[in-house]
DNA sequence: TATGAATGAGATTTCATTCAT
DNA sequence: CATGAATGAAATCTCATTCAT
């Protein structure tokens, strides 16, 4: 039955079509209107189609959210992949990372990353659901920071760990961005500095031994 | 009629004991809960009281929250101008505002502070309210900063606005705390490195030019 | 005991005025908002006494609302006795009535006799608690009716119960006048004609016998 | 898309039909509680559906009270505009409109009419709403009253407004309804003699004619 | 006796979820 | 499969009434 199969196929991919519909959709009022303020009805309006067929794909509104942060969880893992493969300094590779996740800088205007470390409903909810993928963007970091540490780019004194979690407390600094628009302060030179101050921060001592760190 | 004084301020104190058990169990509530999950009947329930007597001192949940926040806020503005009347260093002072700050660290378990910047329904519907406090607690830190720079300690060319937004932005690490409970790492370890790699990331090149600059 | 009774007299004075007063506040707000709307915090609060002590002297808002529009059917009631014994012809006298009851009118800005009639909660409410004097002002307005059938001034075929029911109807015109306020039109001129109206309506063929009933 | 249009046809009939039966309950339920205690949980209850089902097809309790009262101005508006074109005596067709009006005789046993200008509640809440249907209302009644003037049926003295309020008053008497059935009297001949009442009231003198329309 | 804080039933309204068509 | 009407639990807020002081 080489016609069912294309037919599943088909219908398989159209399926998967409008999944990524309504995701994208949902994405966008999670963002505009946060999750409790995020109604089925507007997502499936927006779409274009019946609440009904929503459940079809996602069983329970917190599913739905959960794939969308899965999704954007593994494009941020592919993204963070990318960078750590670059050529040149560690602290290089980490400011392409930095930058790309840091809101108002990337194509996409908001990262849903930080919607999961603030509203404490899709905290409750989502608990340990994303523990796979945000294990493996932590790991890819740590990667990165301990080559970072071997290569005496950054102090060995600091905990890896610690590197980490100040690494990404830096984008929750999104929540200000209505202060910043009172602000007057370019985007840009906002997260140049940001990274200035980071880097400087955790950078070793004296870069010039960097050779010798590495001959011992 | 000073029985009826004694009475009315009897009574006056009494209201504000209420008033205070009813605040620290929304408290409770928000912080375990979020906005939106945060019911009046549980609050209520956990007071020990009915849910109208709720309403008689907080005509609205949002009043109530406000009243929440706000109270939160000045404790930690008068934190803050404690710190900043100390003796020693810029660092020093800033440095105990943020230990006093890190939720996990201070006696009050948690700090609602960062709810006021991460849940979007809140930041809605508080908006404006607390503008004055949290202008207030900006320019209080911003002073320090700037204190900072003209006495050499900090870098002149990072924008003060930029340092006290990161600043702002280590707090938000509160999120991360179910990750670092996974991870066995003292707390004290973790606000001691944040500071470290913070206060690098701001000092000025030539700490020894530190005391020229006062002599100045 | 004289002094008890003196005493006991007094404490009567007194109680009767706070009721009076309770009563006249409670009058005002009933004509600006209506049964459902007035509240008894906003009665206590117009007298000035606590809600608590409003409860002393009347068990039920019902209660309360009963005993106002019972006092207003008593003071109707005086002035349709005075009315009906004046001199002159019964439909001088009915017409004293009517223009006494008119709404707008009168020193007083409102009636509350009309509520009696609207507010269906009312009716529901108070359902046969005003039979007693509500039946003794129908049955004055009822011998005036009757004696002006006798006399030859109204049409004898017309049951006097109509006519009652019309006389009454005429009232709740006060329905209209929000209407009426559009219109530029003089109270006193829309009463006279109603009344120009009614008295023709109910008028006996020939009035010329009139004079002959009266020298009778 | 036959089917599909029949289909959605026949949805939109269906929902038609449920509008109707809440609008239907929803009256009984207004008619004996009045507006405030009309809950929608009883409308529900008495219709048979869901809480949320009402507010499918009304999104406020006011919306919904507001359709039915449009519901009824418009039959009565209709009702009124037949009776405008019908031959005879302008007095005659008043009469007929008077007649289908008035509350206890028309195949429905009570008119919503009345309500509109009987509780302060609807009346301030609707306030504005119908001005476009009650004033056509107003206009043909005024239209009719004119009409009868011209003809010389009516007497040019009075103001039309008055007629026109005092004909609408006759219709407040429902409220008297209760006592009406305490007294054994048939709606009939209350309803003739008040229209007696009411248009002899406002007929023109002409005595000369008089005799003749006496004579007919 | 007077008070007014406390109560809690009840009203409106929303919205995730289900299920007959 | 897709639909969207129906559901009903749950949330906020009001206010007549009670009762300890």
């Amino acid at each position: 039955m080489p016609e069912k199969a294309y037919s599943r196929s088909l219908k398989e991919r159209q399926k998967r079509q409008r999944e990524e519909l309504i995701l994208q959709c949902a994405e966008a009022v999670l963002l505009e209107k946060g999750y409790h303020d995020m109604s089925m009805d507007e997502i499936a309006a927006r779409v274009g189609i019946a609440k009904g067929t929503v459940y079809l794909h996602f069983a329970k509104k917190e599913d739905l959210v959960h794939a969308l942060l899965d999704r954007e969880m593994l494009s941020v893992l592919q993204m963070i992949e990318t960078a750590k493969a670059m050529d040149g300094t560690v602290r290089a590779r980490l400011e392409t990372i930095l930058r790309s996740l840091y809101p108002g800088l990337s194509e996409k205007r908001d990262h849903l990353l930080y919607l999961l470390f603030s509203e404490s409903d899709i905290r409750t909810a989502m608990h340990e659901k994303h523990s796979a993928v945000m294990y493996e963007m932590s790991m890819q970091v740590t990667q990165l920071l301990e080559e970072g540490k071997a290569r005496g780019e950054f102090r060995a004194e600091i905990p890896t760990r610690v590197m980490l979690l100040t690494f990404f407390s830096l984008l929750s600094a999104r929540s200000y961005k209505r202060t910043l628009k009172d602000w007057d302060i370019e985007p840009e030179v906002v997260i140049d500095n940001i990274a200035g101050i980071y880097f400087r921060g955790i950078a070793a001592d004296r870069p010039e031994r960097h050779d010798e760190d590495e001959a011992r």
